[in-house]
RNA sequence: GGUCGGGUGGCCGAGUGGCUAGGCAGAGGUCUGCAAAACCUCGUACGACGGUUCGAAUCCGCCUCCGACCUCCA
């Protein structure tokens, strides 16, 4: 597949042609979580995104490098108390212990989500001497100044070395200055508002805090990113990925660090993901307007009607695409839901059938592998995935026209129907990987062969009771098996079953 | 208040200067012992007002509504 891939750069604030810096290798840095409390759904949203993104990028050829950090300091809260320090206080552990909780937790939940795990995974605390180190070249380069024990980027300085502060974000720093407002901590320290913390001096009740030329202190938040891309992606790497909140002051900041520090401008692409509403609304713990993954999985939301398995919410967000907002009601669950379902039917009997060899005009040939090929340019057009699966949705159409023998076989030849059962299993499997749900396999690959033995004599008796014209007993056991959800359905090739998912 | 992004049919959501998005829901039909599923057909659309154009829902202006960011946030 040689398509020009081409990406949304948020710096540019259009497509532009992807092209990597050294040819067949990617470099790849997403903002991971802040490890103080269960992960967020939005979070989850802005993985999966960047999941797919990779395994797209894989499957296109490249040897992808995909670096997703773990932010376990430095993260600071209105009041200055830095999040894992208040995470550690209210639990009563010890902050790397409420590191290594949610971070297990975020683990656990990206596998349910079936993310596949980054290339490297550093940790802000495991990168100290690094970050140092950096913070020591700005001051060289004289883009930075220490104030009592703290050491704050020069923004001013940067403008003037011809530094570009607002690229990413659009700001002003002008207007930065009569914006921002003066609540906040050590604001009387900064020689200018729109300066920020690279190193902040440790109070005597901060728990988190390491030796440093300045004192003993931790690092500033946005200083973990730039010191850890550059160590393991270098000075120059391909994309750089995270929620659209992080755009500023984050990523404004990881630019301005990196250009302060080395003068080189990090990443080359920067993509962001657009916020997960719920009910029009952003999510919010303080007015109740939140879901969990875990309530969505279990139901236990007065938000949703019923629960939602793990890959109907997977397949919701994807039939969104990553720079739009995406609105999480009960009916759009619940939409997602059936389309999902149709799509996995439509899946599982493909799996399973195999093109007899007939001959024919294969009139649908034409039709059908345009399908295929613009479902690959969906993708490689900023990975597209709602338009991606809406083709796959038209191909549905066509097997189940296939099944119901609305369409001959002569009219689909052996290679286009294999390639048909290849682009499911890419999109499917490979790139959406939304074939597998925690709880079982839907595609019924599980070894089961003892419930298909079952299930086979079942089906058996109930066909002889249909011949008889038995219906009284064909539908006790159809509803008996309905109760234990099991649900089969009548076609023109005998009965199908199914375990039924609610 | 400033910056940015949006308002698409009953709902969710793509996309485009003239050519079907797709999913869900709705109407009619086919198949079927019934049911379910599936298939076929159909309808409803691009926030308001101006402008550019042979033609705009798609470009421009203005208005309005919504959201994000500006302060920790994916």
């Amino acid at each position: 597949m040689t398509t020009a891939l081409h990406v949304y750069h948020s710096v540019t604030r259009q497509k532009e042609l992807f092209i990597p810096e050294t040819p067949g290798f990617i470099g790849m840095y997403v903002c991971g979580p802040t490890v103080y409390n269960d992960v967020h759904l939005g979070n989850c949203r802005t993985f999966v995104s960047f999941d797919i993104i990779y395994r797209y990028l894989q499957t296109i050829g490249y040897q992808v490098r995909y670096v997703r950090n773990i932010t376990d300091v430095g993260h600071l809260l209105d009041d200055g108390e830095d999040r894992m320090s208040k995470g550690a206080r209210l639990e009563k552990k010890e902050p790397m212990e409420v590191a290594q909780k949610y971070t297990v937790g975020f683990h656990n939940m990206m596998r349910i989500f079936q993310t596949l795990p980054p290339s490297i995974e550093p940790r802000a605390t495991g990168h100290i001497p690094e970050q140092i180190e950096m913070v020591e070249t700005i001051l060289k380069n004289g883009l930075a100044y220490i104030k009592n024990g703290s050491v704050y980027f020069d923004t001013q300085k940067y403008m003037y070395n011809k530094g570009d502060y607002g690229v990413l974000s659009g700001r002003k720093i002008d207007e930065l200055l009569s914006e921002t407002r003066d609540n906040l901590k050590n604001q009387s320290e900064k020689n200018h508002p729109a300066d920020f913390a690279i190193w902040m001096k440790a109070s005597d009740e901060h728990i988190m805090r390491w030796n440093s030329p300045w004192g003993i202190g931790f690092p500033g938040w946005h200083l973990e990113c730039s010191a850890m891309s550059l160590k393991y992606l270098g000075e120059v790497f391909d994309i750089h990925g995270g929620g659209n909140d992080l755009k500023f002051p984050h990523h404004e900041n990881e630019i301005a660090q990196n250009m302060g520090s080395c003068q080189c401008k990090g990443a080359k692409y920067w993509l962001h993901t657009n916020m997960l509403l719920l009910n029009g609304k952003k999510m919010s713990k303080s007015d109740g307007n939140t879901i969990s993954p875990e309530q969505l999985f279990t139901g236990n939301s007065e938000h949703i009607s019923k629960s939602y398995s793990p890959m109907v919410v997977k397949f919701f967000m994807l039939q969104c695409h990553y720079r739009s907002t995406l609105d999480l009601t009960d009916a759009a669950l619940l939409a997602a839901e059936k389309g999902y379902k149709r799509l996995m039917e439509a899946y599982k009997w493909l799996l399973n059938i195999n093109h007899p060899g007939t001959n024919g005009d294969f009139s649908q040939d034409a039709e059908i592998n345009t399908l295929i090929e613009s479902a690959h340019l969906d993708m490689a057009d900023d990975f597209n995935t709602p338009k991606a699966l809406s083709r796959l949705f038209e191909l549905v159409n066509k097997l189940n026209s296939l099944k119901d023998k609305h369409i001959g076989w002569e009219q689909i030849s052996p290679a286009t129907f294999e390639n048909i059962k290849q682009v499911f299993s890419l999109f499917i499997n490979d790139l959406f990987a939304v074939d597998i749900d925690v709880e079982g396999d839907l595609t019924g690959n599980q070894d089961k062969s003892l419930l298909d033995g079952l299930m086979n004599l079942i089906i058996q008796m109930r066909n002889d009771a249909r011949l008889r014209k038995d219906w009284a007993t064909a539908d006790l056991i159809r509803d008996a098996l309905k109760e234990n959800k099991v649900e089969l359905k009548d076609g023109k090739d005998g009965s199908s079953w199914q375990v039924t998912e609610s």
